[in-house]
This record gives C-alpha cells, sequence and structure tokens, in this order.
DNA sequence: TTGTATGCGTTATCAA
DNA sequence: TTGATAACGCATACAA
C-alpha cells in the first residue's frame, strides 16, 4: 500500500539497497546483468526515489528555487522559460515562487526555497532588506539576481540598464516633437527596475532641457486594468498629454485599449510606449513601440551563472544584455 | 559555516532537540520561559528547519503540487493564484511545474511532484495514459482534477462543462445570424477542453440543422502568434466566414489585432468570439464576447476539496461550476 | 563488482 | 514539562 522504498527493490532484486542506490545513480558502476534485474524490480514495483531521503544523505538536491515578483501576468514568462529550459539540460529542476511585490511575502518564499534545500536561488532585482543577504550569506546558499544589471550590488546579477534603456525612449518620443509628456509606473517602492526607469526618463527629459517636476507619472501596479485607469486619469487632465511612456508594456496595453474606448486615436491623439517587447506588443493595434529586452538571452545565461555558481562554489562577474528600441507605429509626432 | 541545525539551537538553549521541535511544532506543550530561551536562539542562529529531514521524519510535507499545460499565458494564471491562497490560508505551499502540453513532461512533472513528498496534486483536464492513474493509487496520493467536469471520471474534479459552454456561444452567434463560421481551436489530442469546446460547437451547428462537416477548424497552440495566423488563413477562404469562434481568449485576441491590420472590422465585417474571460477580453477593441469562466471559484473550490481528501483520506464529490455567457462588441450579426 | 554500516536532521514514542 | 532514542529512506566510505 505504501509506496515502495529502495529496500523493497533491493528485495525483489536480490541485491543489498546499496546496489540499487548506484544502479540508478552511477549506473555503470554496476555489471549489466545486476543492473538489468534491478532495473526490472524498479519498473515492476513503480518505484520512485523519496527526494528528501536522497537530499539528506547527499546534501544536494538538483534543485533551483527562483522568485519572481508576479505569475499574474507575462513579465516574467518568457525569462524564467528559458532560464528553465537551460536549468533542466544542466540536470536541475527549478521551483518557481511568487511573492506578489511584497517583500515580507519574498523572505518567506526564500526560506521556504531555502530549507527545502534548493542548491541555488534567483531573485529579481537588487532592493531588498539588507537582513536578507545575511541570512543568505549564512546559509551559504548561491544568490543570482535578474532582469537588473549592477556590477556595484551585494550580489552578482545578469540583467540590463533599465534606466538607459528607458532614457533611451523618452529621447526618442522627444525627439519626435513631443514636449507634454507622462508616465504610467509600476510600483517604485522596493522595486530597482521601476525606479530606474522613472530615473531613465528624467534623465532624458532634463537632457532636453525640459522640467521633470512638470511630467505627471502615476504609480501603479503593472496591470492591463489598472494601467488603463492611469491612463484614464492622464488624459482628463489639461493640458492633455500627447505621449504616455509606460513603464511597461501590461500598462500600454491597458492604455491603448481605453484609448479606443475614451475616442482617442492612437498615435495621431495620442502617443503610447511600452517596455518589454512581449507577444501582445507586436499583435496590439497599432503596433506598440517599446524596449526589447532579450528575455530569453537573460533567462539562459542566468541559468549557466547560476549553475557554476553552485558547481564552482565561486562568485562570477555580472552579466550585462543589451536592450533595444522597437519603434513601432503606437509612436508618432504629436498629431500624427 | 554551515545551516545550523536543531541540534545547534539545542545546545545553544541548554536544552534537547526535542524541546526545541516541540517549541517549533507545537509551542503551548513548552512552559514559557524555556519556550522564549529557545526562540532566542533559534532567532540569533538564524535557524531555518531542513524541510527534507521533517518530512522524512513527520511523513507530511503541507505542501500541495500542482501541474499546468504552461505558464506562458493567462489562461490557468488567475485560477492557480486563488487555489495558491487558498491554499496558504489552510497552512499548505503550493509548487507549481509546467507540463508543456506534452504528456511525457507532464508524467515527469508528477513524479518530481511526488517524490518532493507532495500530499496532493492538481492536474488539469482528465485525459492522461492510465498508467499515470495507476502510478498515483500506488503512491497513495490524493490528487483531483480542475478546469473540466466530469463525475464519471477516474479522478474527483471541480471544473466546469467546457462542451455546454462552447455550444451556448455557437448558439448564440447563429441566432445572431450567422451561417459561414469558422473555429480557432487548441490542440485537441490529449486535451480534453479543446475536445469538448470542438464537440460544443458542433453540437449548435447540427442542432441548427446545419452541415458541421462545413465549418473549418483550426487547431493550433494557445498563443498570440498562433492564433492570428491561424484567422489570417480562415480570412483568405472562399466563402470567408462571418464569425470566427474561438477556443480560447489568447487566439481570440491574436485574431482581432491581426483583423485590423488585415483591414478588417470587426464586427462589421467578422465576429469574434473567445473563452475564458481573461482581464484582455474586456479591454479588447472592441470588447471581446467570451464565455466567463468563475476561475477564481474554481480555484478556491479545488483547494477546499484537495486539503479535505488529504487530511480526511476520503474521495470527494466531483464539483460542477457555472459558465456564463457574456455579450460584448465582438460579436454582432453579419454585415455590422 | 557488491555488500555493510553509518549518518543526514527531524519527528514521535516512551520514560522520567 | 522535558529528555533519550528509535525510526524515516537514501548515499557513500569502507570492506570484502
Amino acid at each position: 500500500m505504501a509506496a515502495p522504498t529502495l529496500d523493497d527493490v533491493a528485495k525483489k532484486a536480490g541485491v543489498s539497497t546499496a546496489t540499487v542506490s548506484r544502479c540508478l545513480n552511477t549506473p555503470d558502476r554496476v555489471v549489466k546483468a545486476t543492473r538489468e534485474r534491478v532495473m526490472e524490480a524498479v519498473k515492476s514495483l513503480g518505484y520512485t526515489p523519496n527526494f528528501a531521503a536522497r537530499v539528506m544523505a547527499a546534501k544536494r538536491s538538483f534543485t533551483m528555487g527562483a522568485i519572481i515578483p508576479t505569475m499574474d501576468n507575462a513579465i516574467f514568462a518568457r525569462g524564467l522559460q528559458a532560464f528553465q529550459e537551460a536549468l533542466h539540460e544542466s540536470g536541475y529542476t527549478l521551483l518557481v515562487a511568487s511573492s506578489a511585490y511584497t517583500p515580507e511575502i519574498e523572505e518567506e518564499q526564500i526560506r521556504a526555497l531555502v530549507s527545502r534545500g534548493a542548491d541555488g536561488l534567483l531573485l529579481i532585482g537588487h532592493e531588498r532588506d539588507p537582513s536578507v543577504y545575511d541570512f543568505l550569506a549564512r546559509q551559504n546558499i548561491p544568490t543570482l539576481v535578474a532582469w537588473s544589471f549592477d556590477a556595484t550590488a551585494r550580489l552578482p546579477s545578469v540583467g540590463f540598464d533599465n534606466r538607459a534603456a528607458m532614457r533611451a525612449v523618452t529621447a526618442e518620443v522627444i525627439a519626435q516633437g513631443h514636449r507634454r509628456l507622462a508616465m504610467i509606473s509600476g510600483i517604485c517602492a522596493g522595486n530597482d527596475r521601476a525606479t530606474a526607469r522613472v530615473a531613465g526618463l528624467r534623465d532624458a527629459v532634463v537632457a532636453a532641457g525640459m522640467d521633470p517636476d512638470a511630467v505627471p507619472i502615476m504609480e501603479t501596479h503593472y496591470g492591463i486594468e489598472t494601467g488603463a485607469a492611469a491612463f484614464e486619469d492622464l488624459m482628463a487632465r489639461t493640458p492633455r498629454p500627447t505621449a504616455v511612456i509606460c513603464g511597461n508594456d501590461v500598462q500600454a496595453v491597458g492604455a491603448m485599449g481605453i484609448a479606443a474606448k475614451l475616442g482617442l486615436e492612437v498615435p495621431c491623439d495620442v502617443s503610447i510606449t511600452g517596455f518589454d517587447d512581449l507577444e501582445i506588443a507586436t499583435i496590439a493595434s497599432p503596433a506598440l513601440t517599446t524596449v526589447h529586452v532579450p528575455h530569453r538571452d537573460m533567462g539562459r545565461a542566468a541559468a549557466r551563472v547560476l549553475v557554476e555558481m553552485v558547481e564552482d562554489k565561486r562568485i562570477p562577474a555580472s552579466v550585462e544584455l543589451a536592450t533595444e528600441l522597437r519603434l513601432r507605429a503606437s509612436l508618432a509626432p504629436p498629431g500624427g
């Protein structure tokens, strides 16, 4: 009735548990005849190794943990998928948890993954309480940060320069003649990507000799509906912005959706830009001008670096990836 | 250097490991003075229980596993989020894995979660190899199916009637005067939801006295781009369909996006319907007619039932939830 | 090549 | 209320 154990298999095959264990982990150290007999028993009993016992005995779990802010939208999906695929190729399983953009929950999830024996951890962004880093150091668990590059931060990272990327978008918007800008940003508290993107916008505005404090910034959670609500609010202001720069494609798509309902045409009446270049950006009407982030490359690079950290026990250099401005129809000079 | 253990805490607090364990698990069975001393030691050492050891000793993990076909889009996100929240309230942690709609990967993930000590499992849909059910039975692990209701299936389920729901959408489309229908469906092989939705469409077509074989059906993976491609293909046919019924909102949104690029207006030139009522359905322009699925209710109900299965060790009745047709602007009589 | 024996960190049983 | 100790299932050092 209970699940079969190594011992059951050993008895059935007429060998010791050590031999069964070897058959499963280092098959070439067992002669073929024995191995076949053991495998036969394994199959007929439907034996599955008990992971907890294996972790305890081997002190390795071949499991990596990742904690992302949300699973609710596509922001992290593509990169995480690539991360997972690359880990799988290296023989690791990925466990994913989400923090709901909440520091307390993130800490709880970190503990949960560590106590589950994760060999390494992937976190998003650098901004968190120092005690978290102390905990990670004490547990001696390799941890990598993604989605945000910062060579000076406490943990190594694989990411891109959010600030420079948003600076480039904004500069382009200004270059096309827009002077009344507005921004829809993610919640900046505890989110270094959102913070950096706001800073990037201000950089560009200042560089153009404009007043950064004259640019209204709506902070909302990443979401289609919240993006739509923020956009509606901005459109009700006087003077009305001619370009709305969004910190994320999800918000931008929400903005585009509500624009149609408000009787505003994009880009004639108002230009909209996004960030991330999610699948939805190319399919939206009009197609969304945005920042292309090499999510898949980032995910694969993160896997490579994290495995290296775990297996070689050394701290690697951070990796910076380039982003790229994708000019599409949602951005045009003011008035069309 | 290594992570602190129960023993370290016990030594530091000057008690036995048993007492420390009790402080953590059944605090009221320890006098306050002792408990405070122990907790003090726990905190100062930054102790985190070793999950593997705990699972081995207690034969319970307070962990549930869920395997969903994909994390790549929002289809399962909302329901899973609610599932997770409800489990959390009951003291369980959720581990999520994705199968990429591939039976082999699903089996692998099931084994991974079982061997990790999951107390219970949530799977999507009923269609899979019988050997999987044998394995689950032998491991004696409570398993629940969601997203698909079928009281006659081998496993209990919490879901809805995909076939009846799609029958209702199609009947409405026909009632509005459409005669040249087409469908964009998910891949039916191994997917009982997609299969049932196609069957529902045929039901309605037959009931209207029309020829079901005259309705072109494009099977594609759920995705914005694939939905767009399928739609483009359908629009190139003669005679051109006046209504395209999609098995999913994601495909429908892809179809709507490409429609604009093809110079087709929705719903004047072609009506489009979806399924799921994701956030994107209301924000799309025009808003998408679709089937509202009570994802959050389903997730919460699934959590309740699964916890019950694990804790009471009995097989519960399946739960059927009602879906609801949401008529919006993307569907109108042919010609506008 | 195979078997024996020990330890991994925790919970639970039984005594004290 | 607390402590000693036996599992739990597996990997591995060491012996044969």
